[in-house]
DNA sequence: GTCTATATGGGGATAGAC
DNA sequence: GTCTATCCCCATATAGAC
């Protein structure tokens, strides 16, 4: 049916939209006006489609969390290493920041204007979350790895990942060049994980 | 004269709420209304000590450069090891970082937005950095490092570092404690050390 | 310097013709 | 579904009385 052809067409050019002006100025910085426009519907229209400028927001919120929720998890055949788990977690994780730079950003953004729209999303990504320190506080006590602390690691490899969707504006100025530069994508993952996996003990591959 | 005590202690007012307000919100969602308030002023009192949001912006901004001036370049005594120089400079970002979480968070959210208020700043930043990074490149010529790229190393440690500012919510919630803590933030300090230290192949303290 | 009042524009959202 | 017109609120900023 080309009716709802044009329905779905419609909706992810309003998602794509709302990605954009919500990760560039936040949900109260952006404006549904600004939405429309790039959307290229009018204002009146695209309230149609949405019913609420907070109900957009949640959608792109679930979008979002939808995405990280596969890759947040990891990947632990019981043959793997820690060195191979942990360096396929940073590569999930960092290519999404560099495939997904404005989805991304949304989340830094809510974090810091106080992050109240996360309350449901909150404690799914716990879980996974805790899971992760789970299986890194088996290696401590396995010594397969120094006694660190599990979950400043992995607040650590987020901060490190993150960074190359919030700050690519920085990144690019620093390093003269373009992060959608394949080149560079894999000197930066590259780089990662040496600084990850030596700073916890191990051998890079 | 009380009237010039009285004019500082307004103007502390105004650039701390301002601070407050523009780092949850960034320059478009923050309100002069609501700065207004948190200072304790009318709103036409307000635009009368500021002049415009736009200037009162570029004020804030100016301090937080300010003040990053003083810290962005490595402490590097001749006497110094690279392991010492480079946990000085971790410690004073990652103490700015703790200390000044919202005001750190102002430059996340104005890159994130696009940046295009930090023209008059950006370069006095990258001489510091440059200057940082030839340091860097000289330590891997001594082979007294390993062999990394120099560009990369000053944006992660940027990285890790911020984070404790931008995600200080995410963090407490990890962490299940308070940023403000001087043993978590003990914990967190020598974290970051070893992991950047090990990550370069040094020896932390 | 500080107040009230107001100018002017944009915000989210809806009504109603087509 | 789509358009124009409109409601009502809040935004930045200023004018003018005190």
């Amino acid at each position: 049916m080309q009716s709802k052809i044009n329905r779905l067409e419609i909706n992810k050019n309003i998602l794509n939209a709302a990605i954009t002006e919500f990760s560039q100025h936040g949900y109260i910085g952006a404006s549904t006006q600004a939405i429309a426009r790039r959307a290229g519907l009018a204002k009146s229209q695209l309230h149609y489609y949405i019913g609420s400028k907070e109900a957009l927001y949640q959608r792109v919120l679930g979008t979002l969390f939808e995405a990280w929720g596969e890759i947040f998890e990891f990947d632990s055949q019981k043959s793997s290493s820690p060195a191979d788990i942990i360096s396929h977690y940073i590569d999930l994780k960092l290519n999404f920041a560099l495939q997904n730079k404005e989805l991304s950003r949304i989340f830094t953004v809510e974090i810091i204007s106080g992050g109240k729209s996360l309350s449901q999303f909150w404690p799914d990504a716990m879980v996974r979350m805790s899971s992760n320190i789970e299986v890194i506080n088996g290696w401590i006590k396995e010594e397969k790895i120094r006694a660190l602390d599990g979950r400043l690691l992995m607040m650590n490899i987020w901060a490190l990942t993150q960074y190359y969707a919030d700050y690519a504006l920085q990144a690019e100025v620093i390093l003269e060049g373009s992060l959608e530069d394949p080149v560079l994508q894999e000197k930066v993952r590259k780089e990662l994980n040496d600084l990850i996996l030596l700073g916890c003990g191990l051998t890079p591959p």
